[in-house]
DNA sequence: CGATACGTTGATTGACTTCAACTAAGGTGG
DNA sequence: CCACCTTAGTTGAAGTCAATCAACGTATCG
């Protein structure tokens, strides 16, 4: 019975090497910019080197060879990129907003397992949203997977809480085994029922997180709803 | 572009102090012993001691609220269990056939970040299998992993190979996201198509491996298939 | 301005599910 | 040994959710 609760991107376990963000621009130096829609590695090449992202989204994705496209997870800030992915890559990375990446030369072997695992753990929860999941809990569970990733820790007067959705329809689309036609009626149908408010397509607002949990875990149907 | 290979069970990477396999039975003692359908650990428990899987076939799933049920994957001889499952398991483990496990204390940095990559990257594999195969293609898929997992090292003398399918058809069905009557028609039009033999709806032959591997990829239809 | 990309909405189709009936194999107990 | 039950598997018919096909609105950008 998942419970919900959001964690602002800033409160994730950034490793203290990292928590400077706040006093300066210690890491300004390094630190990789991509612009979106760009490529940071790509499936099939050499192995990857391993980056850590400070900001913004990166989709990790395959392909198959008729091009069919399943994007594996969604990275944001404070996670590893690079890991997991084989000797030659069996995804590509690409970015769906402003990066900055942290090269990271290498990583202790407690920071690579507890990544690793995240990367065990989320692949396995979304296995179960692919193959259990309908299209409305598919489209739930993924705003709130982002909302957890990329809320900024800002006003947080009211229990709404608002965030920057980088990836177009499409992209979420290859991300939840659907279409694009079937998210964005799902959004619809979101939106009409009270729980997201949306005026431009990538400016969300939860408006009833909870109710929104429980269509994302199964446990209440998304017509069920009494609009506020 | 997927080439064919299987490797047969007893090749795969064991670490070294599990290969006294052949001379004698060292780990006879500590070893544990699990029949069919038993409980390995379970969702939402404490978390799960670690071991390896000697002999046998076990699933690794979670379950949603309501009781729809995901396999994440199937863990056959040499991998490890227990790993990757989070602070409170949020997988249960069941076996599927007569298990040997060997517990094991701790796992050394190498052992242990190799199985959890080797965790990642199945479990990327899958979910492409999840969100954009259809349902030939994911049986297909189904019987050449499992296929490389549980081949005896037996007779190789003509390219045809034969295998225990431990899973039943419901369990395939949790595995791939669909519903037994779906596995059913696709064993039934696989073994139509002349791809796949069986008689007992365990003991399953594979006659065209290569043609099979090329509808798992997605690069062939099922019916486009000359029966031999 | 056209041109392109993204998003939404409607109508229709289709792949897989659901529902149902039936067969075969294994176990139990009289 | 056979009636009885249960479980797994197969097959057919009907139903449905999401895909496909199609049209249109809107924003961005040379």
């Amino acid at each position: 019975m998942l419970q919900f609760t959001l964690k602002a991107a800033g409160e994730r376990a950034l490793p203290p090497h990292l928590l400077s963000d706040k006093t300066g621009r210690r890491h300004g130096a390094n630190a990789l910019h991509l612009p979106p829609r760009s490529t940071v590695f790509l499936q099939g090449y050499g192995r990857a080197p391993q980056s850590r992202v400070l900001d913004g989204c990166v989709a990790l994705s395959q392909s198959l060879p008729d091009g069919r496209r399943q994007i594996i997870d969604m990275v944001g800030p404070g996670r590893l990129l690079g890991i997991g992915v084989g000797e030659h890559n069996r995804c590509s990375a690409d970015t769906l907003s402003y990066v900055t990446l942290e090269p990271v030369g290498e990583v202790d072997h407690r920071d690579l397992e507890q990544a690793l695992e995240e990367m065990v753990l989320r692949a396995q929860a979304h296995a179960t949203l692919l193959g259990r999941k309908t299209a409305p809990e598919r489209v739930a569970s993924a705003i709130l997977d982002l909302a957890g990733q990329f809320v900024r820790p800002s006003r947080s007067k009211r229990e709404t809480v608002c965030f920057n959705l980088h990836p177009t329809r499409g992209e979420l689309a290859d991300w939840l085994g659907l279409t694009v036609e079937t998210v964005s009626r799902c959004f619809t149908r979101l939106k009409r029922a009270g729980l997201i408010e949306f005026r431009h397509p990538e400016i969300v607002t939860l408006l009833q997180p909870q109710a929104l949990a429980d269509i994302a875990a199964g446990n209440r149907a998304i017509d069920n709803i009494n609009p506020v």
